[in-house]
DNA sequence: CCACAAAGTAACCGATTAGTTACTGGCTTG
DNA sequence: CAAGCCAGTAACTAATCGGTTACTTTGTGG
């Protein structure tokens, strides 16, 4: 991979233009294979999603997606592992440790919702995932080992606000960041059916908005002590 | 399709024993084709599904499918159907006016919990209509008109809430209810990945009796005045 | 500078799958 | 009791889909 990296960079001599697009370019192609890959997973699960389809989309041909990534199941495989590494690497940019309990909940239940809504695709892949009951992911250990450090932190914050008086005592973090994730999680996926059924428009800018809010508020309404 | 019906009943006039099982049974063989439908596509998605399975699993000839139903999308219209009815029918067991407010807002968190539940396949069901953007629920003129009496029936019980000093004055019945679902749909929709990203079995008895209370609690405590 | 490995293409293949055809057999109705 | 309709069967088909084969092109290291 490595040799990779450093081929590429004395391409195109004549000119020095980077803007030429090389005729050959592993990376580029796998990263377009995975993208497009993705698109086609989260719109149709993995039942309905075509390799042709994935191919067509990457611009490639189909003989380099079976090149790259072995076979329909594997690629799948690679495309929830890149999911699941763009969240938790986001989460890194959270820093809880330096904030006032309350501020830290808060701040953690508003970067959840709003990672949900501008990646609609890991929504719906965590719904294909669960669908075959976490199949792929039981298998991937490179998954296994990415478990959220949030956990830790949350704990930590959490002990804090008791010292002060502000939670109750009995909160578990698991719990808790399972309330805030289901909360984001089922508005997002389920908007579809609710939106039809209840005659409103989720999606609507107000209407995220007001829900945003009522995260924060439910989330801490719960743990007050 | 009326004619149906009243041709069924004089069935085996010979031992007039009901046990026996009819050669021919309009009725059971269309329930059953239902039933085996309703297994197959919530375990594999509509792409996942498979047509012969469901003739297998149902124990009839494919043909019979597509004599009843039309064709496969048809099929899961009506298992999509018939499961939105299921809970609907439940719900209407449900009596919130005669509650107090409190116990009423309760006992509407624990049978959508306990419903839930029970009932895995409506979840994977409203899982699949949403990746497909509810395509066949919008299409269903029946399905649109069974839209909950819930919402009207949660704003009583608020009102009745608000006017004895329990509630705070601008809860919004639609998010409470979205807060209660989102709850219990999240927590069961989503058990496989979670219990291999956190290693907890989330399915344990203890735990799910513990987040049955959660739901409870969260949901009250959001509203209190 | 050429040999070799890796990137890329096009055409193909066997298996699967949704849906059909042509038929048999049993129940009801006049 | 006969006529006709409808439940039910088995075998088939056309199309789709995941995956492969046989081949060409491109870049690079000895």
């Amino acid at each position: 991979m490595e040799k990779m990296q450093g081929g590429a960079k004395g391409r195109n001599g004549a000119a020095g233009r980077a803007e030429r697009p090389l005729q050959r370019d592993p990376e580029r192609t796998r990263a377009s294979i995975l993208a497009a890959a993705t698109q086609e997973f989260a719109e149709n699960g993995i039942g309905g999603a075509r390799v042709d389809a994935i191919a067509e989309r990457a611009g490639i041909n189909k003989r380099m997606l079976y090149h790259y990534f072995g076979d329909k199941e594997q690629l799948y495989l690679a495309v929830l592992e890149e999911a699941y590494v763009g969240i938790r690497t986001a989460e890194k940019s959270l820093n809880l440790s330096d904030l006032e309990p309350e501020q830290g909940i808060a701040e953690l239940a508003m970067f959840t919702w709003g990672y949900f809504l501008e990646h609609p695709e890991f929504l719906s892949l965590l719904g294909t995932e669960n669908l075959h009951r976490a199949r792929w992911l039981r298998q991937s250990t490179r998954l296994k080992e990415l478990h959220s450090s949030f956990i830790d932190k949350l704990s930590d914050l959490l002990q804090r606000g008791r010292k002060e008086g502000l939670f109750r005592p009995d909160v578990d973090p698991l719990n808790l960041y399972l309330t805030i994730a289901a909360l984001g999680y089922f508005y997002l996926s389920n908007q579809y059916t609710l939106s039809t059924i209840f005659g409103r428009d989720l999606m609507d800018k107000s209407n995220l908005d007001v829900w945003k809010r009522h995260i924060v508020h439910v989330t801490l309404a719960s743990i007050r002590g």
